[in-house]
DNA sequence: TAGACCCAGTTATACGAATAACTCGCTCAT
DNA sequence: ATGAGCGAGTTATTCGTATAACTGGGTCTA
């Protein structure tokens, strides 16, 4: 059988047949920046063969003999096809390119047989490095096989503080979140939070952390009876929302850990005949595209950089220097919209 | 200088050297599925060897010889990053290992230059097809490039008519969400589409189309009036809603052309101090993870099977038979939850 | 006028794996 | 005793590209 092999484009030494020339110096034609080594004319019967023939360097033979794949591994436990944070992806893809690079991607969907299988096919593929990116912030195992390659963790940390890491800076988010109300003229603040303790996450632990660090700037006693711990869901934020708002001294503006949590606040908001900002001042935190901008009125939050987190993951990896173990933490600016305002007026 | 080219693993004449036989024993020992060629001895001298070297094959190389890559091009405009269609790629990537393929993933964002430079680059790596996937199901031109290799367009169909595509089928889904309201008596249905004489959309033409086919199966008269078209958003389902409800012969039941003006339906209906489903009954449409499941009550809505539609994506490429230019339509299913009941009796 | 040097190319080889074709030593049937 | 056949390997070649090292002629200089 003659067609056992798929049919395959041109190779160089078709041009180099087409244009009458050696193979060698089609390649060196191609690919030498320093121009003038050929006749123009040499050069011209290159160029017009390759269009001619429509040839298509074969990126196989070239990583063969480089050694190196213009190829970026992206490995997820379900981020890039999370609704939250797809973005995350496109980051990291956006600078790959800027350096001419394709994106190998895997979501593992948390299995870590799959995640080693394809790891290890990526490492066939001599990928230039592995983005090992996390759905929730928090401190991970990484598969060992990471250690072998240039690679970064996003949107996590290496547990063993082995790898440089890429996250969001969750206190400083805490912090401005927090820090909003108080300039807005706040002082009972209500926080509803992520459970910290069993789960240790550090987007939990850092948002509180943050909130403190706010209160104690400002001189202000921290009330735990303005702090809920939930899973981070609605009706959490219903619940705990509800509770606060009906208790004895209700505090005048809520920090929501979450835009989801944000968003079953308003529902008790709602449910309670008040209006926000006018009663209750609410910031969120995510800035989840499909929620924050429709909630009436937008919600106040803030943005986690997926788009310059995983821009940032990619260039850790381009970068010539190892930056052993770094955690990097990324600012996530506030996204002001249309829910918060002064404290009313006490009657 | 010695080091110039990367490290990179051992090979197989490594293993060959360690285990004291030839690179091609190495090779057939590793790949003959033919079991005993060589002496069990052999085997296992050549096994230990590639496990205490770390031997991994290079997959270029490999490549080079038998001329197609194990990896599968996907370019999207945006819907692998957007928040409600990710899984179109988790689909996709999931039926691309199941043989053991990896996904080599561009979102372009809708750039021209950067969707034929990176379907180059795709190319250039030998993939094995080619998914080109877009945000909304529309007619789309496609790069001729894609021509070269077996391609599936995905979520959308190529006007030329050469491609094979996969999309949902919106007529029958249309059909169905209208077809569950009847079913619970109603017969005053109101439609809140997206605008259709001008885009033109698949999505918004063929909906409609289900709607009124539905409507004249069970024999009743299509009311225009009870029909909308708008852009979409939330402000849009609110307004028509509004509009729908407080006219003179309002609807007992909405079913929105999708999940974001549902919510927009449920704001209309809580603002007018009706309730859902008691006083009127709202089928959406995506079933959009972020917001159906969680608006209160539930939103009954229509699946768009983006996991099924990408992993059937993949399969067309994978298949022998070149399946040119057919359409795939794939059935959106009714996603039963809270928001539809039988027509309030009239008082 | 020999040597140095440049110009415009070519030849040869390596990258790592797969595989067709071969070798070498034995056994066994005729 | 002859050669067919088999078992257990090896040798040689191929995939497509990059590049070091070479060639063969011309020009310029001392």
């Amino acid at each position: 059988m003659a067609g056992s092999r798929p049919k395959s484009g041109p190779t160089m030494h078709d041009v180099a047949a087409a244009a009458g020339v050696s193979q060698a110096t089609v390649s060196l034609v191609l690919n030498s920046a320093s121009g003038s080594r050929f006749s123009e004319d040499t050069r011209k019967r290159v160029r017009d063969a390759v269009i001619r023939l429509g040839y298509r360097t074969n990126a196989h033979a070239k990583v063969l003999r480089e050694g190196v794949a213009g190829m970026i591994g992206f490995i997820g436990d379900s981020v890039a096809t999370s609704p939250f944070a797809g973005a995350i992806i496109e980051g990291a893809q956006q600078r790959a390119w800027e350096d001419g690079l394709l994106l190998l991607t895997v979501n593992t969907g948390g299995d870590k047989e799959l995640e080693a299988a394809s790891l290890d096919a990526m490492l066939s593929y001599k990928v230039a490095g592995v983005v090992y990116a996390a759905m929730y912030h928090r401190r991970l195992e990484v598969p060992a096989a990471l250690e072998g390659v240039r690679s970064v963790v996003l949107n996590s940390q290496d547990r063993a503080g082995r790898l440089p890491s890429v996250a969001p800076d969750e206190v400083k988010g805490g912090y401005t979140a927090t820090r909003r109300l108080l300039d807005a003229g706040h002082s009972r603040i209500g926080f509803i939070n992520i459970e910290t303790l069993e789960s240790g996450l550090p987007a939990a632990v850092g948002r509180h952390e943050g909130y403190l660090a706010a209160l104690q700037e400002a001189g202000l006693e921290s009330d735990p009876d303005l702090v809920r711990f939930g899973g981070g869901g609605e009706e959490d934020g219903y619940r705990y929302a509800m509770e606060l708002l009906t208790s004895a001294t209700p505090p005048t503006a809520i920090f929501c850990g979450n835009d989801r949590g944000a968003w079953g606040a308003y529902q008790a908001v709602s449910d309670l005949r008040l209006s926000i900002p006018g009663d209750v001042s609410i910031v969120g935190f995510d800035n989840q595209a499909i929620l924050a901008p429709h909630l009436r009125p937008g919600l106040t939050t803030l943005d986690l950089p997926f788009v310059a987190m995983g821009r940032r993951a990619v260039e850790l990896i381009l970068q010539e220097a190892e930056p052993e173990g770094r955690v990097e933490l990324m600012d996530c600016p506030l996204v002001e919209r249309k829910s918060v305002t002064h404290p009313k007026e006490m009657p």
